[in-house]
DNA sequence: AATTTTCGAGAAAGCGGTTTCACGATTGAT
DNA sequence: ATCAATCGTGAAACCGCTTTCTCGAAAATT
């Protein structure tokens, strides 16, 4: 038996202003058009009660809950982090909430996760890389409205927000390229990730464009420990260039690198992905590919809010990832060449 | 009108399994001790239907929500951002979902805000550093179950989890003074926050008992742009040592040192506060001092969890950080002494 | 075999709002 | 002054689930 709360309900305040429940609900939502004297005594008397709707309740009879729920395979990961920030904000601004779900703890059943948190609310913005294309489309139905980020799948009917990793990939590989580097080791993201996918998809393209050029692939993963780990199977490779999976991975790996003795940039150039507000002030500065994650995270409310009313969503965007170029890639050195 | 969804009801499913919808209730939620077959069916039937209970509807008749919000000054703060991670993980464990609020946008109506969320979910988990202790306490009523997070104060009768800023502060100040600095600035966390208020305290007091120290304090904020901007009057202080509020100002004014020029720790020392992941891979990595924020969150929902199980949430704790020595502080140079 | 106890399952009353519908009171038209 | 149209308000149904209470049937007791 659950303590009920001792809050004043509308019948309470029906019953002391002297009118019906329904003139009360109509005047704390604005649709009350009777005598002014009526919305005033409810008012006062709702005032007086610290009378305020009970949302679960009007949830119920309205069919909507406000509140949206945005779940990603790591809440401790900076980018997602981001795009938390700026959708919660963005929400909020009109009158919506976020509930937040990390689906890491256990990848099979994410599905299940997700479901339950979709009967909580009235939407999700889903990341969920490594969930593969079949049980996304089967589950996207149930999942609607749907905001999809970082994948788009036209079989899924939900608008996306995505990064263009093949081509950002490409850049960073021009970028060593032209600094003379030839050979180069992607250290890879979470196994069967389609962001990790995409990522390879560029660097062969790259690979087959640039003559010359070897890279070699080597397991990683998403974190700045999964980059440590790697430092020492990316020494032995003997590339003069390490394309991370991403910003954590490679200051992990810079890290780990640097305890082995091996200098970044001199020894070894390092990239990353995302351009974490972090990334610029590691040692050394990183060069990475800047995604506007606060755009994405407000766009994707954008989306959001246009599904969640009816309304046609807009074309899906993809961000095209930014250059930035700072000091863990240099020259080859021509001692290694 | 809202459009309803089409989703199976407890009613639809005990029609076609030829019971009540309470036997529905009840075998769903394994209160039910008839006869098995009679589960069987209505299991069978609610699989066929993929019934599920509307969350909603259930929370309004049990009157809980298993859920809880979490409010933060600002969730693109990384510790925050680690808490989160940490709190969420661990309400997820016990079924409950986290509702996220930052309540930077407008700190004028922070109440309001807190107010609102609070009616959406069963507790709050409270981060709100700036508020003034009258306002926590005649708001703490209307939000309990609430824990507070970074300030306790006993009138307002809530578990608190804390970080000891005070004995923090004055290790830093002492790790400095030991290196020979007798010259500090510090760089103020947002006006009247009482994390803030906390290291002046603490500076204070090192202040008194050190002989010959003297600690200038100049106006910064939070985040790395603060730090960023507070550089150039830090340089004029004439201070051999700066003790940021936070590792984000630490960083940012680090950097802004570092442009105009001041080497960091040779010409000046700096010292952050919370040791966020980035903190050890800055230039120079950090000296600062370690809470360990995941381990805070976990705490959070363990008093959490007791406090809407109606037991004793257990004694309040104080974490007491711990002094992470890195290379961005150093014995103060002959040359400016 | 008759009576009491136990047991299984359903009817119905909530939970606290919103909204349709109906109806008596005003207002306006004739 | 009479009738139609309009308006303001409340009664009641509903959102979908839980749970108490009740009652008839089955089991246990004598």
């Amino acid at each position: 038996m659950p303590s009920r709360s001792t809050a004043a309900t509308i019948a309470e305040v029906a019953r002391q202003a002297g009118v019906s429940p329904a003139t009360v609900s109509r005047v704390m939502n604005g649709r009350f058009l009777g005598k002014p004297a009526i919305a005033a005594r409810v008012r006062a008397v709702a005032a007086d009660l610290a009378y305020a709707p009970n949302h679960l309740a009007r949830s119920l009879a309205l069919g909507q809950t406000s509140a949206i729920a945005f779940v990603v395979p790591d809440l401790a990961n900076p980018s997602f982090q981001a795009i938390l920030s700026s959708l919660s904000k963005a929400a909020a601004r009109d009158g919506y909430r976020v509930l937040v779900a990390d689906s890491a703890e256990s990848p099979a059943d994410e599905p299940s996760l997700i479901a339950e948190i979709r009967r909580r609310c009235d939407a999700v913005v889903l990341c969920a890389p490594r969930m593969s294309d079949d049980q996304l489309v089967s589950l996207a139905d149930s999942l609607r409205p749907l905001v999809l980020i970082n994948r788009a799948n036209p079989q899924v009917g939900a608008p996306s927000l995505a990064i263009d990793y093949q081509a950002g990939i490409q850049d960073l590989g021009k970028h060593l390229y032209d600094l003379g580097h030839r050979h180069f080791v992607f250290v890879e993201g979470p196994t069967g990730s389609v962001s990790n996918r995409q990522r390879l998809y560029g660097l062969e393209r790259f690979e087959h464009q640039m003559p010359g050029v070897r890279i070699d692939r080597i397991a990683g993963g998403a974190t700045i420990e999964d980059g440590l780990a790697a430092a020492g199977r990316v020494r032995t490779t003997g590339a003069t260039a390490a394309l991370a999976f991403n910003d954590l991975v490679a200051i992990g790996l810079s890290d780990g690198l640097r305890e082995a003795g091996v200098l970044v940039p001199e020894d070894v150039s390092v990239t990353g992905f995302d351009d974490i507000p972090f990334a610029r002030y590691s040692a050394p500065p990183l060069t990475t590919l800047s995604v506007n994650h606060e755009e994405l995270g407000a766009q994707a409310w954008q989306r959001m809010r246009a599904l969640v009313a009816g309304e046609a969503p807009g074309p899906d965007v993809v961000f095209r990832p930014r250059l930035e170029i700072r000091r863990s890639t240099s020259e080859v050195s021509n001692t290694r060449q």
